[in-house]
DNA sequence: TTGTACGCGTTATCAC
DNA sequence: GTGATAACGCGTACAA
């Protein structure tokens, strides 16, 4: 027996088509009493369940929602594997059941053509997460669908965006470290792009040591990618190269580990010879040894407000809370330091002006 | 202007619908070279795309494979936020898509229609992990798509099954404790279902104390869920309460690195004076300090070989390297130890028989 | 309440 | 050998 159809349905129940498709979508009055539980016993003795396919065709939605993941150039597999990504998604995806909507999640080969999926499967909106190239954008408006940025700086008023303000984050960050006496500061980061969060960050790093009077020094900073791997060679050149710096502001939490990882490697003690603090706060931050200080956004919040976001331009009123429609083209998400175990007030009370350099 | 369909492209390009789509299918042999190319400008020209709803409803395939991942009861989030789960889907991914399917990913709250989300979507395959009530399986079968298991020892020749053997896994970890001076051994772990896994690496542990003539101790068993704050509550009751446990097998490193968090909070050092190994080797676990000693298995292949077995069952020929068929119901992945830093030699050679106890 | 045209793409049938 | 016609798959919603 093959999977029954609203026509076996209606044939079972000895009405037509139209009078079983408005139970199904909850049109009563359209159906006397009788017939509707009529109809709806014979629903449920057949196991019928409605073909999305079809209705998707119809009605032109599918209570389809993308979610697109960029890929590195280094991984053909998606980048799953940062724990953002999966704290994120772990949001959007509570959020959107919730209302009925699946989700479809999708990295994308650069250079590819991304937004295939998104007519393909006639999705009823978007979520993308990370940055593109400008065509890409572009390309994006030309599908008239919802899209919610997350973490984007596009500044186009079609796209609704969900983000922080990453250049308060860095800024917060490094003055956090020159509160506690650091002048010496490095920053490990991912790849700066114009317009990224990374740059912003980057930004805010150099707003934070020209507002105290601190040298910017450019050989602090490296760049490279957002990953442990870079965390841990970036942390075997500042033992060897730079003994100068007494702390470092690592752009995310996974560059923060592969730091301590190598310093510690190098006999170097976190915090005590070097301070350390990270961005974002994965959930593992708080499990690291030792607990990693850094700076804290409500990742699977961002989740929750960008499907929120995106169910209420769907019209499916998506906002819990708030409700107050400010200027929702943007949301900022509100950051914080969260003070852990990598990050030490410098010499003690001593000063260090003699010397004015050296962990050892 | 709204977006193209076929019969657009067949009107602009002055051909029937079905030349457009013979075009579309490859099915060249039907359609002229001049043809071709005229309806393959056309094509570009408006930027056209199939819409899948309609193509899943003539060709009852949708292109669309589901994953599903169960949902704790303490969480209303995906489990998302459990790096297992990131890794493994992370090699789903990436491998569907190379063969042009997508990725549908939808937790189950329990007690729920899972189903429904399968027949709705006409989806080709589904990959399922974790452990579900028996009727949940009956269910499963009744659609008749492809179904691959994950870590699954439903004992049913419909399904298609990826797993280890998780009770060589926990006899391997607790064998190494052993081999290592070892006697009292704690196991920390979370529910022991029938059937699961957690319960087959239990049965791992017991076979490995039997073995060795160790007595086997109930009290050491530490039961709630496979998670870090598991970890931690079990970390402390040892610390208070059982002094003479030396080593621990965490049947996950998720609760490992709740274990020596809270040994370290209470002054106990890993691996110097209580050893931890862990399950699972999640990419955390290289990163932890210190780096996990623990019973590897390859995530991110068993997310691809799942991948890969279900593309062979829907036709696809998922498989790129061995390809032969022994028993493709079930696969069983290896498993070896990762030797790390958190597990040491007790008594370094002077025996402890006359104390017998004490981490001290 | 029902009949039915429609949405979009596929494919079997048939014609040139 | 090419390619057009039309029925079909499933559910929706308007006209009757």
């Amino acid at each position: 027996m093959k999977r029954p159809t609203l026509k076996d349905v209606a044939k079972a129940a000895s009405v037509s088509t139209a009078a079983v498709s408005y139970v199904l979508n909850g049109k009563h009055e359209k159906v006397s009493g009788e017939t509707l539980e009529r109809i709806n016993n014979v629903i449920k003795s057949l196991n019928y369940v409605p073909d999305y396919s079809a209705r998707s065709l119809v009605k032109n939605q599918s209570r389809l929602i993308g979610i697109v993941i960029p890929q590195t150039e280094k991984h053909a597999q998606l980048i799953l594997e940062n724990p953002w990504y999966s704290e994120i998604i772990s949001g959007i995806e509570g959020k959107l059941r919730k209302y009925g909507y699946h989700l479809l999640l999708s990295g994308v080969n650069q250079g590819e053509s991304y937004l295939d999926l998104l007519i393909q499967r006639n999705l009823d909106g978007a979520i993308i997460m990370g940055i593109y190239p400008e065509e890409f954008y572009e390309g994006l408006k030309k599908i008239k669908i919802p899209i919610v940025l997350i973490d984007s700086y596009i500044n186009d008023s079609y796209f609704y965006r969900i983000g922080i303000d990453d250049e308060y984050g860095g800024y917060l960050a490094t003055k956090y470290l020159i509160d506690r006496g650091h002048t010496n500061i490095g920053m490990i980061t991912g790849a700066i792009r114009r317009e990224g969060v990374v740059e912003k960050r980057f930004l805010g790093y150099k707003r934070a040591i020209r507002e105290s009077n601190l040298f910017y020094n450019p050989d602090y900073v490296f760049e490279d990618s957002m990953s442990y791997d870079h965390g841990v060679a970036a942390g075997h050149r500042i033992a060897s190269a730079f003994p100068e710096i007494t702390a470092v502001f690592a752009t995310a939490d996974m560059i923060a580990f592969g730091l301590i990882k190598s310093f510690t490697d190098e006999g170097i003690r976190t915090p005590d010879d070097i301070s350390v603090i990270g961005f974002d706060d994965v959930f593992m931050s708080r499990m690291f040894l030792p607990p990693l200080t850094t700076v804290r956004q409500d990742i699977k919040k961002k989740g929750v407000i960008a499907a929120e976001r995106l169910l209420s331009l769907i019209g499916e009123a998506g906002d819990d809370d708030n409700g107050q429609s400010e200027d929702l083209r943007e949301t900022i998400l509100p950051l914080e330091i969260v003070e852990r175990g990598t990050v030490i007030r410098r010499g003690n009370g001593q000063s260090l002006t003699e010397t004015e350099h050296g962990r050892g």
